[in-house]
DNA sequence: CTCTATGCAAATAATTTGCAAGCAC
DNA sequence: GTGCTTGCAAATTATTTGCATAGAG
């Protein structure tokens, strides 16, 4: 079994449907990235994509990488996640509930949250702004037990 | 009245004893900073603070703002504010309450959200993950009333 | 006088843009 | 074929680092 063995993924016909919907064809490159995303259990970065791309000998420029991540991003395929670090995080929505994270300070770990207490608020700061909320991003920091 | 004169502020006795206790020096350049940090209601943007001393003919270097916010975050004077934007903003802690923002996806306007539900949270994730939590980022997208 | 701080130049890093060639449908 | 896509080069933007000089305490 090679590595490339794992891009080759059988992608849910939802994902298709919504890229179809969005005039997008379905290419090589589009799928490896795609077949990332979706393995990915946690928050992973550009860099992060292109090099798992490269190291299972499918490599992919950068620069499409982040192109189809800002596309993946218009049809609310992947979530942005930003934890401070400098560099945009990015996840697939697909299969997942909403959800947040925790990151740790010391050693960088992230972990996922399977909470979000911020319905009801949403509702009411829609009342007080009358903004109307589309998301939202909320993170953790703090220290892991082995970094504490 | 010149701009100048809104750079010579009365500078909080706390926060100068938080300088000192850190070693830190009293400059020309740096007490700029700090007055435009204290003026500004709203996160800002490094960019923004250098013009902004620009046009008050305080010129201070941009690598200058940068060395010093990120003194302040240390001493904890000032906090990162991250609206995946790609660049971070900051706002003064000083004599404010804990709160929130929200941006418009439509015209970048931030608005403050005095509140915050994520106490009781943060020990139930601290239980769970043990982890010990030192923060969090919570920031509201959606459109404001102008742009819906 | 000592040690921190600043400015300028330059390096690094993240992300975006332009354009010609390639490939999906 | 037509139009979305890709790769490569290059531009932009955000942030950091090195170093000699200036200034606070």
């Amino acid at each position: 079994m090679q590595l490339t063995c794992n891009l080759e993924i059988q992608m849910a016909e939802s994902i298709l449907d919504s890229l179809r919907a969005g005039g997008k064809k379905l290419t090589k490159p589009r799928k490896a990235i795609l077949a990332i995303l979706e393995q990915s259990s946690l928050p992973i970065t550009v860099a992060e994509i292109a090099d798992q791309l490269k190291k299972a000998r499918a490599a992919v420029d950068l620069v499409t990488v982040y192109r189809n991540v800002a596309m993946l991003q218009e049809l609310k395929l992947v979530n942005p996640v930003g934890l401070h670090e400098g560099q945009m995080r990015y996840e697939f929505r697909h299969g997942r509930e909403h959800h947040h994270h925790i990151q740790c300070r010391g050693c960088g770990q992230i972990v996922d949250l399977m909470l979000c207490p911020l319905k009801k608020l949403t509702e009411l700061i829609e009342e007080q702004t009358k903004f109307v909320i589309e998301g939202h991003a909320l993170e953790f920091f703090g220290w892991c037990p082995q970094c504490q």
